[in-house]
DNA sequence: GAGTGGTCTAGACCACCGA
DNA sequence: CGGTGGTCTAGACCACTCC
């Protein structure tokens, strides 16, 4: 188990010097080498160690900073803030691998997926042109069986046909679509709360009007050319999502919200 | 308005080299200078541009991809991938400067305010000692008269000293702490939903078992210590959570959900 | 093949923290 | 005051994209 490029997009990473640093570090910090509230070597001890100049480690440690794991202040040495694991991007984007990240075995069943024209709104989401298509998917996501949560996916209509073509029994669509070269590069999010619809609620097994949380998001590959756009509705207690924040770099953000019809 | 130290903490970040190109940037994007979906300059020609090294460049453009507002990927110029305002991390941990940001008047009724003996998971959260003691506030926060959120913040015996001795009628408490010299560095959020209690449902004007928008958050100064425990329910449709996540850097994460009792 | 961003090095100076 | 991380420079080489 290698942990870098483990967890996450089939298409690897280069397995650059400060990415190798980078996790070997996390790996001993969520092992508990330097304890929660512990310091960590100072950045000469560290390029001394590894082999390598200042800057590699500096550039190593800043990942570490991005994903919550370290502080940094001038004057002393970092200060360990988790010792927790790091969840990937991959794991984050695909319902199969965070399930199975969690040991539960994923499953789903496709409701519904037809190609039309891209109303308003998906035309403007996924930067389309007037009077072209797209795909939409709906499907229920389950958890050892038990139905978690309902997905509704819109693709450009060249990522749709790669869809079309899957099994529909597919475990992963993410993963598939992966494999055949299309990579997920940035995801924008937006979560709230919304109310079961008549499909939400058949679909889930609960009563219309039942409150859902929802994560709306638009993904796009290494080009910045949107990927999908997608809203997932989770029953109650099934799924919470975590965000770190820090002053110098911030990814989280309140917004107003929209009023639940 | 300078846009680079507005917005935020009152202790004022120097004004880097690196921090004032990419505030430069960011108002050049945010402007539409170079479109949605559009490229960037090169990096030695803006290295160029503003005199600079193309590692000043290059920590800038960093600040920006960390934002989610370019892309950037070998071979290619950067990609702008929105042109939103970017939220400051005092916007989101004060709920008085997310008011304002939107042009609501935000206001607020402490409800109960008192000091005691931190339990077992305060201690935990806060990283205290056996028997160390809490200061706890209970307040309601309205938008415009209406109430939309309950808050319920635990503080450090030393931080809730300084609390207790603002008035009642304090509008930010966050905005007073850090006048205090309390610096908020990082911050772990964990987004879920849950039912109203009763205390909730007479405070927000709804029944009890609504659901509510439960934001928990755990914020720490510079040095890594704790300052703050927090856990803040928003009524339906009062408020979004956006989150930007990106293969090299997420903050994002799925965890399972605790079932709401 | 020309242009671009990604990685890595070596060194310099400074601001800050804590003893 | 010594040690630390933050900033900035100058240069090198490479991997990649696109024409």
């Amino acid at each position: 188990m290698d942990g870098a490029t483990q967890g996450g997009a089939k298409a690897a990473r280069p397995l650059t010097l400060y990415r190798k640093v980078a996790a070997d570090l996390g790996r001993e910090i969520s092992e508990g080498a330097y304890g929660s509230g512990g310091r960590l070597p100072a950045e000469g001890e560290l390029a001394e160690r590894y082999g390598v100049s200042r800057g590699t480690i500096r550039q190593a440690l800043s990942v570490l900073r991005a994903n919550g794991l370290v502080t940094s202040r001038r004057g002393t040495r970092r200060v360990v803030l988790r010792t927790a694991h790091v969840q990937s991007f991959g794991e984050l984007l695909s319902f199969t691998r965070w399930a199975r990240s969690m040991g539960e075995e994923p499953g789903g069943r496709i409701v519904r997926l037809d190609l039309d024209r891209a109303d308003g709104t998906e035309r403007e989401q996924l930067r389309l042109d007037d009077g072209a298509r797209v795909c939409r998917m709906l499907r229920v996501r389950t958890l050892s069986g038990r139905p978690v949560m309902v997905e509704r996916t819109v693709y450009p209509e060249a990522i749709g046909a790669l869809v079309a073509e899957l099994d529909a029994d597919t475990v992963s669509y993410t993963v598939r679509l992966e494999e055949q070269g299309v990579l997920f590069a940035d995801a924008q999010h937006t979560l709230d709360l919304v109310q079961a619809d008549k499909d939400d609620a058949e679909l889930l097994g609960c009563r219309p009007g039942e409150p859902l949380l929802r994560e709306r998001r638009r993904s796009t590959d290494p080009a910045g050319a949107p990927i999908e756009w997608s809203e997932d509705r989770y029953l109650p207690g099934t799924v919470a999502f975590t965000v770190h924040s820090s002053a110098t770099s911030g990814s989280l953000a309140r917004r107003p919200g929209t009023p639940p019809a």
